[in-house]
DNA sequence: ACCTGTCAAGTCTGG
DNA sequence: CCAGACTTGACAGGT
């Protein structure tokens, strides 16, 4: 069993190469009342400058056999509001993003987006459901626009529970109806700390046929009593069966005891040691995104520390071989 | 050079 | 019922 190891968004090793740049819109509205221009100027600039990063942080992962990275969600700021509907990011930045793309499908690179906890499939209200389209087809259209398939992908949670977790689980799939194919099929579903477990993630999925991504903290953090990974895993990697791509989990150690849901500086092999054993049997590769605040200096470490164990030998910088 | 408050977005909680 | 927490990196504005 191969494990490939990956991180989010940004180095700390690798100087000046924010993808995040921003341009709240309070600075936007205050260069616009002056000149327009210059406002959409400076959104280009920053924009820019963000995917020259992006493709910086691909070029540094190549070089450190790094296969898997999640894109900052901030490449495009303001992309999705509505005052900047006029703004047609994506051919404005062509030539950039299908150089990403190029290098990504010549390096062979799984990279996925994580739009943030604002985008919510299953909220009651319709203006949001509406805003969450809005924002998953902005992150689509930048993957169609780098000409990749649906092996990228987009991670995202269940949603809200709204004090009625069934109802949600089934709003969930009537809204799941509603959204456009070419970004359905984009679409994984990860359990979350507090509302939607594991196994109603699963649910979902198996219902629905999205891939799962586990995240095993969140797992920790919220699950049934009685409920074990063990019994879960099975059905975990049935949900990638047919997208020819290996199943994806999520790592992150908590901050403290009484602090337990927020990301560590670095993560505690120990537990992804043992959810590795646990599977091993099974025959599947394993890629796994690391969430810390010490990003890939976090992962190299987590290498590192689990190719010192028994029954792993260290591929290289990011890769495993479970023995 | 460094520190602090603020930022587009939604939901949940605790007062 | 409403204000603040949640979480995050980056920036603006202050010292």
């Amino acid at each position: 069993m191969l494990v490939r190891f990956g991180f989010v968004a940004m180095s700390v090793i690798l100087e000046n190469a924010s993808p995040s740049g921003t341009v709240t819109f309070k600075t936007y509205q205050n260069l616009a009342e002056r000149d327009s221009e210059a406002a959409i100027a400076k959104i280009r600039r920053v924009s820019r400058v963000n995917l020259a990063n992006s493709l910086r942080l691909l070029n540094y992962c190549i070089a450190e056999n790094i296969k898997i990275y999640r894109f900052s969600s901030k490449i495009f700021p303001l992309a999705t509001h509505p005052e900047l509907a006029g703004w047609d990011y994506i051919n404005d930045l062509k030539a950039q993003l299908i150089e990403i793309g190029n290098f990504i499908k010549e390096n062979k690179i799984r990279v996925t987006f994580h739009p943030d906890h604002f985008t919510l499939i299953n909220s009651p209200r319709e203006e949001v459901f509406k805003s969450s389209v809005t924002d998953l087809a902005h992150h689509c259209r930048i993957l169609n626009a780098m000409r990749l398939d649906e092996h990228a992908r987009l991670v995202i949670h269940v949603g809200g529970g709204y004090s009625d977790k069934e109802e949600s689980l089934e709003r969930f799939i009537e809204n799941w109806a509603r959204l456009p194919k070419g970004i359905s099929k984009r679409i994984t579903l990860e359990n979350d700390d507090k509302t939607f477990t594991a196994n109603d993630t699963l649910y979902l999925c198996e219902k629905l046929q999205i891939p799962m991504v586990l995240d095993i903290h969140h797992f920790r953090c919220n699950h049934e009593e009685g409920c074990v990974l063990e019994d879960l895993c099975p059905r975990f990697f049935s949900t990638w069966d047919k997208t020819g791509l290996p199943p994806k989990i999520h790592v992150s150690s908590p901050r403290s005891e009484t602090d337990f849901r927020s990301h560590n500086d670095y993560i505690d092999s120990s537990e992804l040691y043992s959810f590795i054993r646990m599977v091993s049997n099974y025959n599947v590769n394993l890629d796994v995104m690391v969430e810390a605040k010490q990003k890939d200096k976090a992962m190299f470490r987590l290498v590192r520390d689990l190719s010192k164990l028994p029954g792993i030998d260290l591929i290289n910088n990011a890769c495993i071989k479970v023995v």
